[in-house]
DNA sequence: TGTACACGATTCCTCAGACAAGTAGAGAGG
DNA sequence: CCTCTCTACTTGTCTGAGGAATCGTGTACA
C-alpha cells in the first residue's frame, strides 16, 4: 500500500470510473455496463458502486436514466472552485483578486453610469459609518468594492468578485482583530480617493489607486 | 401531481437538503444528523440518503467523514462556469483574460525559476514552427502563454487561465481564418520580447507587454 | 409492406437488514 | 490535571428482494 487507505470504496470508484472516462474507454453519450456488471468489474458492491455514480452525476460527468442505463454527459470535469479556494493559500486568492480588482476599476472609471457611481458613494458612506462590529465593517468595506466591479460591466469579472470574496471575509476578520489593521482615516480616505478617481473618468489613476490598496491589504495578510 | 414524477427520491432528497442548507438551518462546518435521523424525516431509505449525500459531496457542498459525521463544507454551489462563459460575451471573457494574464506575467517576472524560463523559451520556439494548420498555430500560442501563467506560481490564476481559454480557442481560430490577424511576424516579435522581460526579471515591461499585445487581440475581436 | 400494439428482457430505483470500521466523548485511573 | 481505555454513535459496505421505467422484438392487422 502506497499510503494510508483512507479513501473510502465509493471514491475510488469513482476515480477510477473517471479515469476510464478520460481514457475514452467510454466516448460522449456512450451508455456504460449496468451496475451488476460494473461491481464485480472494480471488486466492489452495488451499493458502492451506485455511489460512486451519483457523486460524479453530482459532477455533471454522469446522468442516470431509469430503465434506460447510465450515460456519459461531460468528458472533463470543471474544477470545482470550492476546492481549488481551499486548497491554495490565501496570498494566491487575494493576487487573484487583485488582477480582477484593478482591472475593474479602470473599465469602471471609463464606463460607469450615474447610477452605477450613486452605487459605489452610498457604498462608501455606507463604509464611513458601519463601524460597530469588526464583521459589519469588513462587510461594508466588500460591498464598497463589490460596486466597484459592478461598475465595470463585465459579468465575469463581477462573477469573479463573488467567488473570491467569501474566502477573503474570515482572513479579513481575523487580521482587523488582532489589529494588524492600517489607521482607519488613512483607509477611508484610500476609498474615497478611488471613488472620486471613477467619477472623473480617470481610468489609470483608479487602477493605481485601487492596485495600492489591496497591495497593502496584501502585504498585511502576509505578515499575519 | 404538478408535472411528470420523473425526479428519483435520492435526487428529491438532495434538493431538499440543499434547500435547507441555504436556508442557513446548518451553518458552515456544521454536521448533519445522522443518516438514521435523515431517513424517516426525509421520508425515505437509508440508501437513498446516502445517494443524495454522495450527489452533494460531488458537489462540493456537503463532505462525510467515517465516524464522525456529515459536514457542510459550502453554503452554496459555486456557479457552473461553463454557464457563465456561454453567457457572457467574448468580449469580457478576453477582458478577464487581460487582468490575469498581465498580473501572472509580472508575478512571472519576479519569481521565475531557471525551469520556467526554459519552459517559456521552448514554447516560444516552438510557436515559431508550429505554422501548419491554423488549430495548431493557436494551440502553439496558448501554450506559450500557459507557460508564463504557470511560471507566476499561483494555483488560482492558472486555474483560471485554463478556464477562461477554451472559450477563447475557437473565436481565436475563427478570426485568423478571416485573416482579421496582426503581421504575422510583429506578433511572433512581441512574444518574444515578453519572453526576454521575464527572463530579465522586468515585472513592470513584462504586464505592459503582455497587456498590449492582449489589448490588440481584443480589438481584432472587437472588429469580427 | 407498413403500422400499431403487447410483451418480455434489461436496467435503474428503493428499501431493509446485517456487520465492519472509524470517531469522539465519557469515565476510570494515575 | 493529564492520560488511557472503553463505549456509544456514525459512516462504510455488502446482500437480497421487489418495484418501476425503458427499449427492442415479435405479432397482429390493415
Amino acid at each position: 500500500m502506497a499510503q494510508i487507505r483512507r479513501a473510502p470504496l465509493a471514491d475510488q470508484a469513482a476515480e477510477a470510473l473517471l479515469e476510464r472516462i478520460r481514457a475514452g474507454e467510454w466516448p460522449l453519450g456512450a451508455k456504460l455496463p449496468g451496475e451488476t456488471t460494473l461491481g464485480p468489474q472494480l471488486g466492489v458492491g452495488r451499493s458502492t458502486v451506485r455511489e460512486a455514480i451519483r457523486q460524479l452525476a453530482g459532477r455533471g460527468v454522469l446522468e442516470s436514466r431509469q430503465g434506460a442505463g447510465v450515460f456519459v454527459t461531460a468528458l472533463d470535469v470543471t474544477e470545482d472552485w470550492n476546492a481549488v479556494m481551499r486548497r491554495a493559500g490565501i496570498i494566491s486568492v487575494i493576487e487573484a483578486r487583485i488582477a480582477i480588482e484593478a482591472e475593474a476599476a479602470a473599465h469602471a472609471a471609463a464606463r460607469r453610469t450615474p447610477q452605477a457611481l450613486r452605487a459605489i458613494r452610498r457604498a462608501l458612506a455606507d463604509r464611513q459609518e458601519r463601524r460597530g462590529s469588526t464583521e459589519d465593517h469588513v462587510d461594508a468595506d466588500m460591498a464598497f468594492h463589490r460596486a466597484i466591479v459592478a461598475a465595470a460591466g463585465n459579468p465575469v469579472l463581477l462573477e469573479l468578485f463573488d467567488t473570491f470574496v467569501p474566502r477573503l471575509r474570515q482572513a479579513m476578520i481575523d487580521m482587523l482583530r488582532i489589529g494588524r489593521s492600517l489607521s482607519v482615516e488613512r483607509d477611508q480616505a484610500a476609498h474615497a480617493d478611488l471613488a472620486e478617481a471613477i467619477a472623473a473618468r480617470d481610468a489609470d489613476a483608479a487602477r493605481r489607486l485601487s492596485r495600492a490598496h489591496l497591495e497593502s491589504l496584501e502585504s498585511a495578510l502576509r505578515r499575519s
